[in-house]
DNA sequence: CCCCTGCTGTGATTGTATAACATCGCAGGC
DNA sequence: GCCTGCGATGTTATACAATCACAGCAGGGG
């Protein structure tokens, strides 16, 4: 479950971090096997459908690392032996996204695995315009300038998207502009 | 160029706070023209060239007050005497979203004047779901769980995007959902 | 004058997302 | 057994978003 850990609670900073950017290597295979087996308890225990398909979306998600847009995931789905048509892949993003398995990056029109399994959550991301990488931080909705202006103005925020781009330490450190 | 102000400058709250939410009515066609000018005067200034589509669409987008689909602008200029195709109101949004004289919304695909104008500034948006409104507010880049994420890992941010679907006050006062 | 540059016009294409409707398979009630 | 309800999937078609490629044109500077 801990690969590509960019997490930083609120600003309980450093201390512990496991691997600081979403590139350290790791045991890829099994950081998608132990994905795979929690999205299932976790389905199991709320009583949903991990279907086939959904599983296999979430498998290749989890196997790409990285942001993939819905065609591409079709592409793969069908490499795979499903024989799909696009509102497959959508139903089967709704499906993930609604419970958390998956985020949508609205900036890209394109889809990553979660990185920290299940309950719902408001992520932040990074995006790497080099390596196309997504890392996921965990934030808070309402702080910060957002949550001060819809405090005052009355607004009630249900969904927030925080999307920043840029291009990651190792992407830099490799002479990047 | 002051209505539809939702302006919270960091921490700094009310006290002074023009129109609270993006909605109470105000001279609009005069918000309408004060901004072209300041648009106008402004391409004159860094000696960018304010052609006629440029200017029609900004001016569509201002005078909507909302955020609008690249089509839904395209349907208007054609109805305002342009002959045009899709390339022309991508060419000129880019060219508006460039010198920010208008915003791109990621999570609708959609593009709203800028309530700021001109100088460069990373908004935040509040997007009511019922009325469809954009109410956009300052931010700072990189304050909040994201800065602090991007520091602790060496990310380093070029753009932001902090957009918050929810419903503003007019709508929830109205008994929506 | 010519060339360069930046903007526009136009047609076609690709990519993203959903509408609308038919079908399937299974669990539960009669 | 049979019907029904329901969630998931299959299928076709289409709406909406974005880009490519190329032609033309107007103004400015050499």
């Amino acid at each position: 479950m801990n690969c590509n850990n960019m997490t930083s609670e609120e600003s309980a900073l450093p201390a512990k971090m496991e691997t600081p950017v979403g590139f350290a290597t790791h045991d890829h295979a099994q950081c998608v096997t132990d994905a795979l087996e929690t999205a299932e308890s976790r389905c199991a225990e709320k009583g949903l459908n991990f279907t086939p398909v959904r599983r296999k979306v979430l498998e290749l998600l989890l196997k790409e690392h990285r942001a993939l847009g819905a065609y591409s995931i079709l592409d793969l789905l069908r490499e795979a032996g499903f024989k799909s048509q696009p509102p497959v892949a959508y139903r089967a993003l709704d499906f993930l996204t609604e419970y958390g398995f998956v985020h949508k990056i609205a900036r890209l029109n394109a889809f990553v695995a979660c990185s920290h399994a299940g309950e719902t959550h408001t992520p932040a991301f990074m995006i790497c315009r080099v390596c196309e990488t997504v890392a996921e931080a965990r934030s808070a909705p309402l702080k910060g300038a957002l949550g001060e202006a819809a405090q005052a103005t009355g607004f009630r925020i249900e969904k927030t998207s925080v999307e920043a781009e840029g291009v990651c330490r190792n992407c830099a450190g490799a002479g990047q502009p």
